[in-house]
DNA sequence: TTCCATTGGAATTTCGAAATTTCGTGATCT
DNA sequence: AGATCACGAAATTTCGAAATTCCAATGGAA
């Protein structure tokens, strides 16, 4: 018992919802405790999370958050757009009827939790569950694209993605805005208009290309 | 000494130069006394390998060298020609004479060895300098991209491709295409045509989606 | 013969302590 | 005062042995 894998599971949920602070220390041996486990067993948990680059590895220096930043975030995005894209323009290519119907469910679920979120003050329990929504939306559109090393690297994207923007993503001010694109990029998709739907990522992800407001606090 | 980094370092070059053998097993207890460490010290360097792609980790049953397979070729070629067609043009905006210097720089020491491959019949010695040459030269092409996440995940995908083909690549057949190729990217470049550029990488990188020939080994 | 359970040996994972390195504090020198 | 060095505490890495898990060979039952 206390595998592993259940530590690394774990810790990856809770580096992308930002339970800890960008820029802090991991420490193995604090953790330790918590997961009635060697230091060592830490450690290596953390080591294949770093492959994943939802921790920092330095030698002799051990462990923590990467910072938060605004320009990770623009290279994050321009390269999910890239992904997502040419993911997504495949996947219409040749994903066919079960892939179309995936899509159609993922959206259903997603529209359904942000007309919700629309009309609630207290956002806080509908957290979790968008960001659930929305992953499984966007890795959906990719899903049939035929290549598993695409499917991995835009993972890999989307994590760090993730980790870069839970904090601020948590107001939901946008959400208007998504509704409308996650509905045009269904569309676009659906319609098999490949350039269309490449074009209607780009404008979805595009607000994460400006400068970002929130610096202050720091 | 004989610090992790090292160990870490060695290792990498020899995955990626084909010393293993493709599905063969890695016992951090067999290369533990090569490298004059304990087992644990091997089973992290090659922890932090697996980030790369370069081994393969599955739980409780350690590590090995991933497959040759023409499918992952594929995949990994897709992915090379969408990142470097995208970090080209993007070092074409803002790279800059320093930029060019450099291209033309590697261009230059690639093309030399190139020429004199084309003319030995004896390569071996010269395959570890080609690599390195063709290596600094794509490397150089996005370098001035201004995204690390681009060059970073540009570069894991580079070292598995690597992998993948150093055994067949051995035999230089493909060379003279390939000074051809070399040349037009570089022209391309130069011009500052972005369009002509992708195209040019594409093409140079085209014959790796034909499927593989020599498969009759196993 | 084919299928399934058992079992022994090998490979993998975990552990906690020892060795090494880093980092902060404060003393010394210019 | 400013810079440099030395020291000790804290963090990181390494180690080898113990515990666990996998795997293949053996033997028995259908």
């Amino acid at each position: 018992m206390a595998y592993d894998s259940n530590i690394f599971e774990t810790l990856r949920h809770r580096l992308m919802t930002n339970v800890f602070v960008h820029g802090e220390k991991v420490r193995a041996e604090h953790l330790r405790q918590e997961f009635g486990c060697s230091a060592s067993t830490v450690r290596e948990a953390l080591f294949r999370l770093s492959t994943q680059g939802l921790v920092e590895f330095r030698e002799q220096r051990g462990f923590r958050i990467p910072e938060k930043s605004t320009r990770l975030v623009h290279e994050l995005t321009h390269l999910r757009v890239l992904l997502e894209a040419e993911g997504t323009a495949m996947s219409i290519r040749r994903g066919g009827v079960a892939w179309e119907a995936r899509l159609t469910a993922a959206h259903h679920q997603l529209s359904h939790l942000e007309r919700r979120l629309q009309t609630t003050t207290d956002t806080d329990p509908f957290v979790d569950l968008w960001f659930n929504a929305e992953r499984q939306f966007h890795e959906t559109l990719i899903s049939a694209c035929g290549s598993d090393v695409l499917i991995r690297t835009h993972h890999q994207v989307y994590c760090q993605f993730r980790q870069q923007l839970m904090v601020e993503d948590r107001d939901f001010d946008y959400i208007s805005g998504n509704i409308e694109h996650h509905q045009q990029i269904l569309d676009a998709a659906m319609s098999g208009d490949e350039n269309l739907t490449r074009q209607k990522i780009h404008t979805h992800l595009e607000r994460h290309f400006m400068p970002s407001v929130n610096n202050s606090a720091k």
